[in-house]
RNA sequence: GUGGCCUUAGCUCAAUCGGCAGAGCAUCGGAUUGUGGAUCCGACGGUUACGGGUUCGAUUCCCGUAGGCCACCCCA
């Protein structure tokens, strides 16, 4: 027991009555990605500290209090690990995408990638410190349809894995041009009432005014009355948000505004949106998020390029089918082959043949009697067992009705089983 | 990082006032002489999370540590 070595904490193992749902889930993100035309990326787990910290930004949560560091060799004396995990991957795709000058392929660039990202914070129901996602990332497409249509296809994703009052939060909190006017403007709003402030909202308002909005302690008559980011927007990122809200309403796509929705990673621009479900009592019921972020790969030291981009919590996923009980619990068409004595070599001859018409087989290897076969097979969720007589006879039992027929032949039983 | 609750068999949980650590489920075997699920019988399974303290004696009381859950913070 916790005399042995258990899994590190905020990370948990995932059992094989588990990772059916998983399967599935995953693999409603690939053809979605495929039928959206991303194309798959993998980037390592670990990068160079400073990228996160220019990427995500310094006052980020990620950056100032979650970074999941790791040293190089032992002993190496390094004072500070150079390395930290992955907390989210739209900053090492960018630093991909910078360093093999993809800029110059035909664009837009749609990237996706399924995997785990690390975040040293305090472990939670639905919170984990290994926890992993589902991203895509477009870049080299500045205009509102793209935003849209990764809205939309949040949506879709959510809707296609089975999740009922998965709703989208939007909001956009402007570019270079706006954003610093109505940074100041949250600024003198919130400095004539410092004392009624948090002290991690006094010091956001120094480093990051727009955070401030995400404190949940912000008394509600300062919150009502700070200034919305849709009223300082610019033309041209009021138009961009305009546009999306009407192709989002053309698509048949439910969304809500939410002026307080800054997101937590500083290099959001225009549009921000989060999806949540409806039902969960607890706080994690942020499913998944993203946002525009067009200034990134200029910052990161490329050439500049807009970007937009959406990760999805798989694990908050599943917990949240699982709540509203539409997890999947797929078992295949499994087949047992018994025999009798030690018929092994006919066993496994007669395993190979059936897998190889595609089959999922699972060969007895034992010489119990025949009747602690069948309840083996039974238990390890075979739907159909091969009984292997004497001589070539075969029998082919349906272990869920009951029903056995005789006298098969080995052609027969994959028409029979594939249905 | 802060606070609250919790931790007994693989799982779900008992254990009187501080007095020999139990049950159900699961697993394995038998009843069953070569056709499963039911039923019955049996076996296996424990440093009571870990470390210390109080006590003749601690699952029980006290302290610490670790882990889980919940609430903050924030997010996925």
């Amino acid at each position: 027991m916790s005399r042995n070595i258990a899994a590190p904490r905020g990370t948990r193992d995932l059992l094989p009555e588990e990772t059916s749902a998983w399967s599935h889930v995953e693999s409603v993100a690939r053809d979605l990605a495929r039928r959206y035309a991303f194309d798959r990326i993998e980037i390592p787990l670990f990068e160079r500290v400073e990228l996160f910290a220019r990427g995500l930004g310094e006052s980020s949560d990620a950056v100032e209090k979650e970074m999941f560091r790791v040293s190089g060799a032992q002993g190496s004396g390094e004072e500070a690990a150079p390395w930290a995990l992955r907390p989210e991957p739209t900053a090492g795709i960018v630093r991909a995408f910078i360093e093999h000058g993809m800029h110059v392929r035909p664009g837009p660039l749609r990237l996706t990638l399924i995997g785990p990202m690390f975040r040293y914070d305090r472990p939670q129901a639905g919170r984990y410190r290994q926890f992993s996602q589902w991203d895509v990332e477009v870049i080299g497409d500045a205009g509102p349809a793209v935003d849209a249509e990764l809205i939309e296809l949040g949506h879709r994703f959510y809707a296609e894995v089975g999740l009922t009052d998965v709703v989208a939060r939007i909001n956009s909190i402007g570019d270079a041009e706006c954003r610093p006017r109505y940074r100041q403007a949250l600024v003198d709003h919130f400095a004539a009432h410092e004392d009624r402030l948090s002290l991690d909202s006094r010091r956001r308002l120094r480093i990051n005014p727009l955070r401030v909005l995400d404190d949940k302690d912000l008394p509600p008559e300062l919150a009502a009355d700070a200034p919305r980011g849709m009223d300082h927007l610019c033309d041209a990122c009021r138009e961009h948000f305009d546009a999306i809200r009407a192709l989002l309403d053309v698509l048949g796509v439910r969304y809500e505004l939410d002026h307080r929705l800054v997101r937590g990673l500083d290099y959001y621009t225009r549009t921000a949106f989060e999806f949540y479900v409806a039902g969960r009592e607890g706080q994690q019921q942020a499913l998944g998020g993203g946002g525009r972020y067009d200034g990134l790969v200029e910052l990161l030291g490329g050439r500049p390029a807009p970007g937009i981009g959406f990760g999805i919590g798989l694990d908050r996923t599943i917990l949240a089918m699982e709540e509203q009980g539409v997890a999947p619990a797929p078992r295949g068409e499994l087949v047992a082959v018994l025999g009798m004595g030690d018929d092994h070599d006919r066993r496994l001859q007669i395993a190979g043949t059936l897998r190889q018409a595609g089959l999922a087989v699972r060969p007895d290897g034992s010489s119990r009697k025949l009747g602690k076969q069948l309840e083996s097979a039974s238990k390890a969720g075979a739907r159909w067992a091969v009984i292997i007589g004497d001589g070539d006879a075969m029998a082919l039992k349906d272990l869920a009705t009951g029903g056995q027929r005789d006298a098969v032949s080995i052609e027969e039983i994959a028409p029979i089983v594939s249905g």
